[in-house]
DNA sequence: CGCCATCTTGAGGTCTATCAATTTCAGTGG
DNA sequence: CCACTGAAATTGATAGACCTCAAGATGGCG
């Protein structure tokens, strides 16, 4: 058992959980591993893929073409879930790699099936993760289909930005451009001219991998960014008559419904 | 109650279903309705949305941006259930719009906390089903991102192919071009462009709006085409020793054109 | 037959990739 | 303290992919 689990902060953002509950999430994360940066967590191809929570750091999902060029999926900073978008495949078709050095807990498929099987509210709650996830890539489509270099990447800063939860409005990137360039679908030369736009127009200021997005509502009018669809709604997939609804602030470590 | 589930049949390619299972499923199909091409399903900043299931006919998820733009998702057919990215939303994002007339079976969030509250065994194949749609858009992420016009639209043909499992090679799109343009992220005068060079390279013959795929191979190495993203695996989320394996061959359809 | 949506083709311009050279900067060691 | 080093970032030049606009061709359908 351990005495602080991420995923179980994470989930009550969401709605209580009882005790039960609790207990079966934190089973997930009973084995804490830490790995340097670089290192690849689960490589493509690999039978049976492991499942990972990621306690510290920053971590990236990524896919590889036969030609040699990757692109980059996913982005993971703390307290999410790793590969659950391959649940109920036989082979892992994308890569997890570290982007920094991390803590992270790995999990078979197999406990995942135990805590699925013993809770439906966890199941659900997952469902949501995923679905939180699934918007996540919805929105690289749209920038990557629609968006012109500079406000993918202004988008991108201004993801960062609200999932960290930084309210001073300043980002630290720990990662080089090219990793933002294979994120982004575009090459890192761009992305070195798209920063210069965006500092050009007055969207950012930089200092080394530390960034100041001084006007956020003029960065998200220009790369037409909403934050709307980091939001956490809990909504009717859990209707208030079944189970009591959290208040949708969010909620200190003890639960008290 | 419905004589047919789609869904039922759908999830008995992943795996058997008790009795129990069976009748939830079935339950959200009892409503069926027909919409005509071009529908509205779902609108944009709609509350609380419903899903559906798609009995007969294409649909599509679209997102649009402020400039009047939009970006085509997912690609729905025969039996697939519409909606479920949205779980747990307050508020819709993306439109769901009919492609040809249609018969679908609308349902509710709460239909749906219904059935997953039941049965741990629906939400599992639930959420492989999301899985399974999260990695169609990776898969488009990775064209978007990645590949060239006529790549990226050999890649789309053969992803229809392959989800449609014509074993004639024969496809019929009951769409328009622009429609092709808005899922890849291109314009319609490209997407013609890309049709003659595949046509060009001997890759694609096409009659009115039903397109032969003589080379399926060639075509598949052109557009870095693998269809294992699209196989159905359900691998040891359900274990062997819990759960009864199905076959893993492929269920035969009719495909008549 | 004519209408309309759709598809095709051409021309010019924009965005982005690629290649290559240069600069920056943090480490490293003399 | 300063030169050396290598990774990362910037900058310039060129080429290719793609978009947009616009005109013309095609084909289904009343």
């Amino acid at each position: 058992m351990v005495d602080e689990s991420c995923i179980v902060e994470k989930f009550l953002e969401l709605a209580p959980l009882s005790e039960e509950d609790t207990r079966l999430l934190a089973e997930l994360e009973k084995d804490v591993q830490t790995y340097p940066a670089g290192h690849i967590l689960k490589s493509a191809g690999q039978k049976n893929p492991p499942f990972f929570t990621l306690r510290s750091g920053w971590a990236c999902s990524v896919r590889l073409l036969p030609d040699g060029q990757r692109q980059i999926l996913h982005i993971f900073i703390n307290s999410q879930i790793m590969g659950l978008s391959e649940v109920g495949a036989d082979c892992s078709e994308t890569e997890l790699m570290a982007l920094t050095d991390i803590e992270a807990c790995p999990f078979t498929a197999r406990d995942l099936h135990d805590v699925l099987s013993q809770s439906s509210r966890v199941s659900q709650l997952l469902m949501i993760t995923m679905a939180r996830e699934h918007s996540l890539l919805i929105e690289r489509v749209m920038s990557i289909g629609k968006r012109r270099g500079a406000e993918r990447l202004g988008h991108f800063l201004l993801e960062i930005r609200f999932r960290t939860k930084s309210r001073n409005n300043r980002i630290h990137i720990p990662f080089n451009q090219t990793v933002i360039a294979d994120a982004l679908g575009m090459s890192s030369v761009h992305v070195s001219r798209s920063f210069s736009e965006l500092k050009k127009l007055g969207l950012l200021q930089t200092d080394g991998r530390t960034l100041f997005l001084p006007d956020v509502e003029a960065l998200a009018e220009f790369s037409s960014f909403c934050p709307r669809y980091l939001e956490v709604g809990s909504a009717d997939l859990m209707p208030a008559d079944s189970i009591p609804r959290p208040d949708p602030q969010l909620i200190p470590g003890d639960d008290a419904p």
